[in-house]
DNA sequence: AGCACGCCGACT
DNA sequence: GTCGGCGTGCTC
């Protein structure tokens, strides 16, 4: 592998006057185009397709264009397309040196296609390096990372660097394992249990694609079903992806492809394995030695060899949002995947999210479900609580613990460990009716009301209109309370009330995975629930109106995913199983819990989102940036027709304490945000108007940083 | 972002 | 004449 000495760029050190001369007639002769790449020094290239086009790994400013390159005859047989290289970018036309030309620094690319001449009407610098000849970005990878950076308005390089992972020099020179020839199809287990879950792992098994959204019972048996799933596909001569939302998924999914599959015939993929060998296991995937991979979001661009199917666990869990630019979630990337690749697709988890709802009524996607039958005969006995029986109960008010919550507690405890649920901390406050609880929502764009107790300073959090005389649409009420409420002391006001029994709790700097069988206090906050050896006894899931009084589009969705996701850990009702939520069981997610039918939940909200245009029906774009350079930036962009201009709103300033959000403005700056909202079909019109006026704004040196920085997010999580 | 090119005012 | 101000635009 030969580097810029003794390739087209070095060598001669102090070259002759005559050759300077030489290279600046050959400036002036640049501006006409030709057919054939020169380069600075006329040194040797490849004789066959001479052109090398590089995409250059610089984050936003090229903004998706590829460079061509000249490939010195040396680097021919490396510089095959997908592999990494170094080349010199930027400093305009080039400065000349000692005699030797430095276009830039060296920055890293991949090559992504060998041509045999450029459209590029000028010299073309020759590539530096081939850092390595191992062909990490296929065709179908940058097929997919493309897809991906339209859907979300972000750059290929932004993409490719969630999707490739940093080079590890050991990791390569190791060899891959041999691949094993293809599994046997598996029998059907407990895919029994669900109406079409026979036909689903028999269409996977003899090559079909079959896309699903899987509505699983509650129980362990998940992990074992998804590894089937993945075994059915294997067995096919097809490769399968899973993606779960943390590390405990995957050691449960790990675990079941063992048991199913055997040793040797999965990856795992997760970032808290070091980088080596996390890139190693990478590799063994890309080259075909490993045809199955579970793991967390990172996962989603795993290069599997002929996928064959893409699985998706738990898509309403907040951490399948990926953090860095732009930002895609899993759910998003899979279903391009599955397009592009026309793959199998399996959607699942115990609740249901509005998405996923979609996939189905659209027709994309069929139900996997079980019929009521089954699902009665594994899910807990659900029962509530709510104000009216609290305010009867003052006793109990005052312990924070309602008379039969106590009662489920103290009779569950004589049968084995008792679950109970508390939300955490730092949740915002949005209004709602004093009187009925419904969410106090702008009567011009329905966005969700803020403010303070007093009716009087209301204002719409998306589109800014304040609101002076807001009367509850429902009721007719006109008080409003903030729904937030505290807890915390739970923990140690039920290991007073029950000192016998002792009290373990799973949060979020110590995650139980597990809790044995025997009476046990274990308190959580959602999403570290352990699993419980033969199940939890019972479950108290507390303080409902956090979860639900958050200001956000999904608080109901996500209220009752977290519920379901502890009530699911509970042994079935004919086990004497129970639920106990402290809510008020009039609202529609307790509602659906107690009917355990999170599929119905989310069909409904679907239906309400279309009629209020709301994504996912809808899509929205939040763009935010200092008043100034957002109406510019607004001015600017040709937005789709339809496009409707939600606010601006201020962005609460960000102080230096406390933690920094993704997608926050920079410290102690004054910054506003507009929601840019378009129907349906029109979201990648809207896309690729932001990324064009992102652009332009960029070349006319807006910057990333900044006075002038505006911040484009594709489906912004947090719009009330 | 860098960095070079280019088109106007005071200097050896 | 030419050194150098920073305003504009390109990076194969």
């Amino acid at each position: 592998m030969s580097s810029e000495n003794g390739s087209v760029d070095g060598g001669a050190e102090g070259a002759q006057p005559e050759q300077l001369a030489l290279i600046r007639e050959s400036v002036r002769n640049a501006k006409v185009p030709r057919a054939k790449p020169r380069t600075w020094r006329g040194a040797a290239l490849a004789k066959e397709l001479p052109v090398a086009r590089v995409l250059v790994d610089k984050g936003v400013l090229h903004l998706d264009r590829y460079f061509d390159y000249a490939v010195p005859e040396e680097l021919d047989a490396d510089a095959q397309p997908g592999v990494r290289v170094r080349v010199r970018f930027g400093a305009g036309r080039g400065r000349v040196r000692e005699g030797r030309r430095e276009g830039g620094g060296l920055i890293d690319g991949f090559l992504v296609e060998r041509l045999a001449e450029s459209d590029y009407s000028g010299p073309l610098a020759a590539l530096a390096q081939v850092v390595s000849s191992e062909p990490v970005l296929s065709e179908e990878l940058l097929g997919l990372a493309r897809a991906v950076a339209d859907r979300y308005a972000g750059s290929l390089a932004d993409v490719l660097q969630l999707a490739v992972p940093p080079r590890s020099a050991r990791a390569e020179q190791r060899p891959s394992p041999e691949p094993l020839p293809p599994p046997a199809a598996p029998e059907a287990g407990s895919w029994g249990r669900y109406e079409r879950g026979g036909a689903f792992l028999e269409s996977l098994a003899s090559g079909g694609a079959p896309r699903a959204v899987w509505n699983a019972l509650p129980g362990p048996e998940w992990s074992e079903e998804l590894a089937r799933a993945v075994a059915a596909t294997l067995a096919s001569g097809r490769g399968a992806l899973v993606v779960v939302p943390d590390g405990r998924a995957v050691a449960r999914v790990d675990a079941a492809l063992t048991s199913v599959l055997g040793e040797g015939r999965h990856a795992v993929l997760t970032a808290d394995a070091g980088p080596e060998k996390r890139y190693r296991e990478w590799l063994a995937v890309r080259r075909g030695a490993v045809r199955a991979v579970v793991g967390t979001r990172a996962a989603m661009f795993a290069p599997v060899r002929d996928l064959g199917l893409v699985a998706l666990w738990d898509d309403g869990d907040d951490s399948h949002s990926e953090p860095h630019a732009p930002q895609p979630h899993a759910r998003e990337v899979l279903l391009l995947r599955a397009a592009q690749d026309k793959c199998g697709f399996l959607l699942g988890s115990w609740s249901c999210t509005v998405e996923a709802a979609q996939l189905v009524e659209s027709g994309w996607a069929r139900p996997l479900v079980a019929s009521r039958e089954q699902v009665r005969a594994v899910a807990p006995l659900v029962r509530t609580v709510g104000d009216q029986d609290l305010a009867r109960d003052e006793a109990a008010r005052a312990a924070r613990l309602p008379t039969l919550a106590w009662q489920a507690v103290r009779e569950g405890l004589r049968h084995g460990p008792v679950l109970v649920q508390v939300p955490r901390r730092g949740y915002v406050p949005r209004m709602a009716c004093a009187n009925c609880r419904e969410p106090a929502r702008c009567r011009h764009c329905a966005g969700p009301l803020e403010g303070q107790e007093s009716a009087a300073a209301l204002r719409c959090g998306w589109c800014g209109r304040e609101e002076g005389s807001w009367h509850c649409p429902e009721c007719g009420g006109f008080r409003l309370r903030a729904q937030v409420v505290g807890a915390r002391r739970t923990a140690e006001e039920l290991g007073r009330a029950f000192p016998a029994v002792p009290v373990r709790t799973s949060g979020r700097e110590h995650v139980l995975d597990t809790v044995p069988g025997a009476p046990a206090l274990v308190v959580s906050t959602p999403g570290a629930e352990p699993v419980a050896e033969g199940g939890y006894a019972a479950a108290l899931l507390l303080d409902g109106w956090a979860m639900l009084g958050r200001p956000d589009l999904r608080a109901g969705e996500d209220a009752l995913r977290r519920w379901i996701a502890a009530a699911a850990l509970v042994r079935a009702q004919e086990a004497g199983g129970t639920v106990v939520v402290v809510a008020e069981p009039t609202l529609r997610p307790v509602q659906a819990l107690v009917r355990w039918d999170p599929v119905g939940h989310a069909v409904r909200e679907l239906g309400e989102r279309a009629e209020l245009g709301f994504p996912p029906v809808s899509r929205m774009a939040a763009v935010s940036g200092a008043g100034e350079a957002l109406a510019e930036f607004l001015a600017a962009a040709e937005l789709p027709e339809e496009a409707e201009l939600l606010g601006p709103v201020p962005l609460p300033v960000t102080g230096a304490a406390g933690p920094r959000r993704v997608g926050a403005p920079p410290v102690g700056e004054r910054w506003e945000r507009v929601l840019v909202r378009v129907p349906p079909g029109r979201g990648a019109a809207l896309a690729a108007a932001l990324k064009a006026a992102q652009a332009s704004r960029m070349a006319r040196g807006g910057g990333s940083a900044g006075e002038g920085a505006v911040w484009v997010r594709i489906d912004p999580p947090d719009i009330g």
